[in-house]
DNA sequence: CTGAAAGCGCTTACAG
DNA sequence: CTGAAAGCGCTTACAG
């Protein structure tokens, strides 16, 4: 049986309210008094329970996190960033897994509430935002529960947003390809219907255009975000005629699979061919050759994530609109036969 | 403002008692009065606030999982298995990262604790179990939360644990290079205090010593669990007169490591070296070529954690002994040069 | 079948 | 400075 106030408050021999007060350094209290009261704590090895304390305070000190799937590479450094913010504020952190159903995300939503958090991170990186998820978030905002979303896409809704320039990185590996002085350069997508996609293939033909390089349609195909899509639509395009030289991916498991087809059709990387990839998830530092790419700063995405609750939650002052672009970093490795370790970090100008 | 149970009860014209019963199924209700109370819960939208059902029931339906580091491949996989069997039996999870930092795992186990946990699974993988912890641990079990060990170490002490067959994985790794005909097999370990690096080694001397091979010293060298430590053991193995002509590795990440300086020497895998690794984290289907690893079941080993938890919260009822040992597949690639696609799972015997 | 009351472990005005 | 009391939102005997 663990020990309450109240065993605190018998041996120490006052009230529960005066143990409640030295605990809490609220309203004076004799120095004397204080040192009993703390020993009594001491000897009972008490902890207060802090369901009591939420129930009562009507602020639980807990944080929700709800990411699309744990098991993908992307997610896990932003699991640290949330996880280290908050505990620095002394927040504790129910993590909920969808399981990639979004369904389940919605059932997480509720429970979150019912557990009383204070706030909500709710990262899919997923396509669009669907109406159900923005009303639902929507709802929990007037019941008192901010949330903040881990997104991929710049903010089309009035919720706040952390998010990633997808544009602007694209644009940088494909100008990085150009420097290099490739012409036939491909792109290859996840689904096409996804706004990450549609953004990433944007910051392609940008910096087509603003090299003079022409748009061939023929160049640009379509997968599905894994590395066996990548590497089918790889050996389509290096089996064409006049395969291209370079292949740019919007995602980092799609060019492993683009690095595996190469080998598979004696085309030396980056001899042959070129890659970069997009995310900068941690194994791409070992692929053969390590891969150049555009590297998501989902850790920090994490740290300022939590920033913004608090700041919605009024525990940290308002430093800043209501949601934040982060820009993402080229990372120059030997996929591409550039000069390996350089960071490309110049905004898209 | 979010309703209570009073706005509900008002609402249905009935006392709170009576709104708690419908809820909980609990005592019988007229279907009348029923309908209105669940009409008067749909219509305000009503949840029931889990902070104070979990302090009047002494039940939170929370359970605390500490992780070592998740920013580690190995973990992402136990939080997955984990995180499902909690909410198949009604749990939420907390989830606390040490950040690798031993410290911090014990201050999260009292925040746990006050927050009023169920139970608590943690996940070190670590080497030794300091007595410290063991100490909290047995704390916590008679402060009625029950903890489970998800431990990469057979039990020393008396707390229930899920655990891996080491030396029966090392067994079935290296076996496997002698039957491909491997006579001068390398070994290279982690840390040479850790309790993993000493188990995978048994394994290896065992397999040497059942299949009639002489046990050669200079063939086994310790490193640091990392990928580069891996490379610099293996470029030291790989270029002393005779080398081994096979490496097995005590993890996935040095293993990865080796394959980096057989291709530096230009060695090829696995015509001129076959290597095998140990975990099975997710990366090591895409190295070149694809690693023979020996597959520790992290998924099933959070679900199985899960379980015995729930079965010393007599949710469940007990199946099993306290500790469980989990076997650990053998899964055939292409980096030993054996057919691919093989699992051998037979036990050590 | 239904309601009033007590109580889970706290905090916080309100008196003294 | 200190204590008694009310109350956070629930559940659960206890009466009726």
């Amino acid at each position: 049986m663990e020990p309450t106030i109240k065993d605190v408050a018998k041996r120490a021999r006052v009230s529960i309210s005066t143990v409640s007060r030295v605990l809490s350094g609220n309203g004076r209290v004799t120095e004397e008094t204080r040192q009993r009261v703390l020993r009594a704590v001491e000897s009972l090895n008490y902890q207060p329970n802090l369901l009591a304390q939420s129930l009562k305070k009507r602020r639980s000190h807990t944080l929700g996190l709800v990411v699309q799937n744990i098991a993908n590479p992307f997610f896990p450094d932003i699991v640290r960033g949330v996880e280290e913010k908050a505990q620095e504020y002394g927040y504790d952190v129910f993590l909920c897994d969808n399981r990639k159903d979004f369904q389940r995300g919605l059932a997480h939503l509720d429970v979150l509430q019912k557990r009383g958090v204070d706030g909500i991170i709710y990262s899919s990186m997923g396509r669009l935002i669907e109406p159900i998820l923005a009303f639902k978030i929507m709802q929990l905002s007037e019941a008192g529960i901010p949330v903040v979303l881990l997104w991929r896409q710049p903010p089309g809704i009035n919720i706040p947003m952390v998010y990633n320039d997808e544009k602007g990185g694209a644009y940088k590996a494909t100008t990085h390809l150009i420097s290099l002085g490739h012409r036939r350069i491909a792109f290859i997508g996840g689904f096409q219907d996804s706004l990450v996609t549609k953004e990433r293939f944007e910051g392609y033909c940008l910096a087509l255009e603003k090299n003079g390089l022409s748009f061939d349609q023929s160049l640009v195909t379509y997968s599905d975000f894994e590395v066996n899509g990548g590497r089918e639509a790889a050996r389509h395009l290096l089996t064409r005629d006049l395969p291209p030289t370079a292949i740019f991916t919007a995602n980092d498991l799609m060019a492993i699979g683009v690095l595996m087809a190469a080998k598979q059709l004696n085309k030396k990387v980056p001899e042959d061919l070129a890659v970069v990839g997009f995310d900068g998830i941690p194994f791409t530092e070992y692929t053969d050759p390590p891969l150049t790419t555009v590297c998501v700063p989902r850790y920090e995405m994490g740290l300022i994530a939590v920033e913004k609750l608090l700041e919605q939650m009024g525990e940290k002052e308002d430093s800043s609109s209501d949601s934040i672009m982060l820009e993402s970093h080229l990372v120059i490795r030997g996929s591409c036969g550039a000069v390996e370790g350089k960071v490309i970090s110049g905004a898209l100008s």
